[in-house]
DNA sequence: CTTTAATCGAGACGGTACGTCTAGTCTTTGG
DNA sequence: CCAAAGACTAGACGTACCGTCTCGATTAAAG
């Protein structure tokens, strides 16, 4: 969103319009396509007029954001099973799950988006890189605590591990993001841990 | 390019045209960005008509990956270290050398084009998943031929963390793709094959 | 015009950019010539996007269309000088005078359109003949009520000749549309009204 | 035809190509109209390249100038049926015959090329005035030469009212150029000659 | 029997304009 | 003061022809 202005005079925002723009602009993302998902084309698809989306949003990419944010609301809850490599198969599974069925136009669409315009993707790094690391970073320091992992175990490196092959597939689709792959990867990032750290 | 038709008949293609909207491509590309790489910026650029770059591509998308195959023209050799892990070090350093200068804008680019054109995707992932995938499969297998790694080994995983934390620094900016990267993730490959296989 | 959407909502159509470019066209054609009346040009004469003129017109031919109504606006009042010569040379030196001038180069520029297409031509004769016609077929019948021309005078002769004249001369530029070409039709007009009907 | 250049030396021109040529104008003009008798059209029609075209005429204009030669080849030969308007009429209706059926659809383009351009519309005038013309020039004389017509009759009006009622109808098609019209305008030209000079 | 000069086909080329499209902005009416 | 409608500017899109050009392959007459 941009603004917030005055919130008492005149007609009160329409809250049912801003929940349209962002189901229409999902829909037309999932049935046409990014390249079809213009601003007039999410406007005709939400029954509202060009410029109540340009007055809420700068443009095509802040609003998917917003559908993002949306879609991915709830906060992921971290698991706990006992082990690094079980809360990272956890993690990974519940993750990849989303991110390979409703999120994935979505992930893709905005991934075009920020390759194409570095002040958006400055952006999207903080949703899509930080605080997603930020959630690894926390399964490694609690194995550490444990001493499961050695106290020089870089969280960054597990964290392009994981989160690196999964946007991999996300671009090129060559292999699924399944369960069998969140094990395999959590193996290999434990494995990585504990016998690659200097 | 889209065709070779008769090749003695008529006038005959103009070298210096064909290399100089490739020069174009380029220069647009890297001081402009790609969305001001538009066909008529280019043409403009290359001192060409519109119609001779239509001529000869189907649009932006080809045109920029014949720029990649003329930038990235010559083959990598594969290293030879004697350790699988040297080995490794040493193809990803390349790799990564050009990959974070020369290649990058034309790796975002593209990147950015497959993500919206399924078709143009299925054309690219030969080039930027099983050509390169190919090289690591061959290190991997010398390795499993001198016993360094189990027969169980699975190449792709390797692929996967290798290029899929090169694809995600180059996307998000978050890392160098240094020497230090390389070192650290041939490390990180390592161990993920000779202790994480089943 | 094409059509006359919804008249209250929405932003009214901007009077002064139709008038614009109606002018710009006029300005370009009397400076440039029909070939250079393109409608790019004519955008740019007129300071507006070319898609204002698509919304409004389908092409060149119908907005010279209206270039010419505007132009050749006012309806021509019947002259009463009590004779059918007299009534006849009033009329066409009035017409004469006005298509040899202003009106000139719209008049030979939407000759040039309708010879290349029909759907055009259909529209413009009901301008160019059918109400032009109209208005000397009044004058003969008055002449007939008098009892200055035979019952059996056809209308359609008179016309022929005297606006074939207009056309041939418009065309082909061999002979002036003067005063003196309005009386010597007038009477040769008159003379095959009385003396050539069967 | 632009140039004949030496006449001795050299492969010498084909006459088949020339021939094919003008057919394939000719036959696009008839099937698909003015507007689609594009240079490029009528050298694929004809087999020929394009360049070979622009060897022989200047342009389009010229080159259908040349296939109306080619059609109206003879010369029209004058009638002598005693009197003026038996000959008047006589001529009109070969005339008229030609111009409403072979020759319409080039007498069209023609037109609308010379209203477009001025320094082709002086060569048609030649053509297609004076020399048109001189035919009825000539009538004119011989009657008065047998004190049909008075001496004073300006033919120059005798040719304005028959052609330029034919070039009207031709442009505008409201009434056919047949017998009847011919008949029609041969007493209005005889009757004009006779009770309108001065 | 080779040279020389011109024609012809094919088609690449730099251009211009086409008519369509989308992005954003602006200007009304109406709730 | 917001929302809807839609007119407007700006400029890229891909296409069609323009007229020019550069080829190799013919085709004769001249040497």
């Amino acid at each position: 969103m941009i603004e917030q202005p005055s919130a008492t005079r005149g007609r009160p925002r329409d809250t049912k319009t801003h929940g349209a723009i962002l189901r229409a602009a999902f829909t037309v993302l999932e049935c046409e396509g990014y390249a079809a998902a213009t601003i007039e084309r999410i406007a005709a698809e939400a029954g509202v007029a060009k410029q109540t989306i340009y007055r809420w949003w700068k443009g095509k990419a802040p609003l998917f954001m917003e559908v993002l944010a949306h879609k991915a609301g709830q906060a992921i809850e971290l698991p706990d099973s006992g082990s690094f490599k079980g809360d990272l198969t956890l993690l990974l599974t519940g993750t990849f799950a989303a991110v390979s069925t409703t999120l994935r136009p979505l992930m893709r669409a905005l991934a075009a988006e920020l390759l194409q315009d570095d002040d958006f993707a400055e952006t999207v790094r903080d949703v899509f890189v930080r605080r997603r690391r930020a959630n690894v970073r926390s399964l490694v320091e609690k194995a550490i605590g444990r001493g499961e992992l050695p106290v020089e175990t870089d969280p960054e490196l597990i964290c392009d591990i994981v989160f690196g092959t999964m946007w991999y597939r996300l671009m090129f689709d060559h292999s699924p993001l399944d369960k069998a792959a969140a094990e395999q990867l959590a193996a290999a990032a434990n494995a990585a841990a504990v016998y690659a750290t200097k």
